[in-house]
DNA sequence: AATAGAAATGAGAAGCTTACGCATTGGCGT
DNA sequence: ACGCCAATGCGTAAGCTTCTCATTTCTATT
């Protein structure tokens, strides 16, 4: 039930919050961005403002519901927290984006970091390049 | 000579790209922000506007000699280019940045592209946490 | 159920970073 | 030295995100 997971997160059930998790839910193949999410909802009809996706979008991730990403544009986007760790790879023509995980990188990154004496909150990693895919150049948007 | 490095990359030399590249080079070791830059230039007297600062950094960005980095926080960072890559570890407190470079990660990376059909043309790793400095809660700035 | 208090929302405007337009300035080849 | 064309500077504009504040909505309480 989609109410306790905010409830859980210490956050008020309200409407808003309810049809953009369902939303973030629906689409959960996809990276939304905060504009993304705002013209779902008005296909929906949802009386709900760009201030208030973004904020509840920024509790979302602060809660640890969501994560927030800043691929190249400028525009971050956000998706929902399955519980696995992942990191993506970006086709730079057509924006498509996919998801890995790499083991060996993952321990790669612990051992630089002790190396350099730090303790890692978080990662970053986005390999940017061309999908190859014979479609690819029909950019979506 | 600076002037070479600008005219090699295809660029007139002018008195702002000399400057800006000759800040660019007295701190190498940090990364700027084009609001660092236009603020080292008013230090030193120079009339050169922020329009230009961006402008030259982005030239910079197109010819190679620099390179733009998009870390947590909205502003984005410029470094020279010294020729080996090399990516970057950042302290969520103080905000120093540390470089490291390993050749197993990018060995995967390149794997990883491979797996999924991509051709690889940049990436970005970025690793955050704390740097367990004692003297690192002094956030600069 | 009704109510009060607190938190959340919506609309618009502000903030911040970055890009642009145009008149003027300044390199660079002849 | 001269002139062309690119580069600059200033102001302004655009895009994304956050803030402000009056109003609405949720939740705990009566």
């Amino acid at each position: 039930m989609d109410q306790q997971t905010i409830r859980k997160a210490g956050l008020k059930v309200t409407l808003p919050r309810m049809k953009i998790l369902e939303i973030l839910e629906e689409n959960a193949q996809r990276h939304m961005t905060a504009e993304d999410v705002y013209k779902e909802l008005l296909l929906r009809d949802e009386e709900i403002g760009l201030a208030t996706v973004y904020r509840v979008l920024t509790q979302f991730e602060a809660a640890g519901l969501a994560e927030r990403h800043h691929f190249e544009g400028g525009q971050a986007v956000f998706e929902l927290n399955r519980g696995e760790h992942h990191d993506h790879i970006v086709c730079l023509t057509c924006g498509k984006v996919e998801e890995f995980m790499d083991e060996t990188i993952e321990k790669c990154q612990a051992k630089i970091a002790k190396k350099h004496g730090f303790t890692i909150a978080d990662h970053s990693l986005i390999l940017y390049g061309e999908c190859n895919n014979p479609k690819c150049p029909n950019r979506p948007k």
